[in-house]
DNA sequence: TTGATTTACTGGTATATACCACTATATATG
DNA sequence: CATATATAGTGGTATATACCAGTAAATCAA
C-alpha cells in the first residue's frame, strides 16, 4: 500500500464542538436514512413524527420548543409530511392564531411502519457504540440541548 | 404562575440517538452562530475554512472525507464562499480530474479574524460545560464519526 | 373601548446537506 | 492500443434549517 489515499482520516480539526457534533450528526444522518429502507422517508422525518405523537397535538410553537428547532424552519420541514397526507395542522378553537400538528391517519400508519425500522438502527447504535454509553450520550447531548444549558453558556459571555 | 406555556420541556423524545445529536447540533448551531457575530459567516462556515487550512489544500474528495460530508454537499456548501472571494478551487496538476481547495489571501485574514471569535464561544463552552467532559464529549463524536464506527454499525445488520 | 404591544404563524431568501445522473479523466485489462 | 471500469467533480432536485419581514389575532393599558 502507497501513501497516497490514506485510510486513516488525518488532518481532521477535533478541537470544535460544534464542528464535531455536527460531523457526527452527518454520519448518524446516513446511518439511520439508510435503515429507513424504501419507505420513503428520512430519519428526522420521523424523529418529527414520533415527537408529534408525543407531543399530544402540540401546536406549532410548541413543537418547535421540543425539537430545538425555529418555528419557521419547523413549518418549511412538515411541508412535504403535509403534501404527502401524513400530517395535518388544525386551528386551535381557544386560540385562534394558533395552529395544531397531528398526524393523520396514514401518519398514524407510517410512523408505525417506520417505528421498526428505527428500533433495528437503534439496536445497532446501541451494540457498537455500547448500551450504557449510548444511554449516557443521549443525557449529555439533551443537557446540551436544553435552554439550562444555553443559558450557562450565554452567562459566560461577560468575561 | 398558572399551567400554561410549560417552561420545563415535557414530552420531547429523548430516545433515538440521530435525534439527539441533531437536536443538539441546531443548539450548538445557534450558540456559534451568534458567536460570529456580524462577520456574516456562519460557525459552519468558519469550521469548513478551518478545515481547509488543516487539510493543506486537499482535493475535493479528501476534505469532504475529512468533513464527513457528501462530495456534492462539499461543492454546494463551498459555493458562497467561492463567490465572496475566501475560498479557490484549483485544478491538480498530475490528476486533472481533481480540484484542490484553498483560502484566497481574503480568505486566511477572514479565518484568523474569525479564530478569535469562534476560540470565545468555544471557551464559553467548555465553561458551561467543563472543561474535561468537553473534551471527551468531542473524542466520543469524533469515534461515532470515523469510519471505524460505521463499520462497526453496519456490521450488525446481519442480526 | 381603543390603541400599543406581544404572540403565532407564513413566505421569502439563504445556507446545509443528500442522492442521482452525467461528464471527463484516469487506470486496468485483454 | 482499445475498450471496460473506476474515480473526481458538476448540476439538478429535494429536504433541513435559519433569519427576517410581514399578517393576524390576542392581550395589555390608558
Amino acid at each position: 500500500m502507497t501513501e497516497d489515499e490514506p485510510t486513516t482520516e488525518d488532518g481532521v480539526w477535533l478541537d470544535c464542538s460544534n464542528s464535531a457534533v455536527r460531523r457526527a450528526a452527518r454520519r448518524l444522518g446516513q446511518l439511520y436514512d439508510d435503515a429507513m429502507g424504501e419507505t420513503g422517508l428520512k430519519g428526522t422525518q420521523f424523529s418529527l413524527m414520533t415527537q408529534i405523537v408525543r407531543s399530544e397535538e402540540p401546536t406549532l410553537k410548541r413543537l418547535a420548543k421540543a425539537m430545538v428547532m425555529d418555528l419557521s424552519a419547523l413549518g418549511h420541514t412538515l411541508k412535504p409530511l403535509i403534501r404527502d397526507g401524513l400530517v395535518e395542522l388544525v386551528p386551535d378553537e381557544q386560540d385562534r392564531r394558533a395552529k395544531r400538528v397531528r398526524l393523520t391517519a396514514a401518519g398514524v400508519a407510517k410512523q408505525r411502519e417506520l417505528l421498526a425500522l428505527w428500533q433495528q438502527a437503534q439496536n445497532r447504535f446501541d451494540e457498537a457504540f455500547g448500551r450504557e454509553q449510548a444511554e449516557e450520550l443521549r443525557r449529555t447531548l439533551a443537557f446540551i440541548s436544553s435552554s439550562e444549558f444555553t443559558q450557562a453558556f450565554s452567562r459566560k459571555q461577560d468575561q
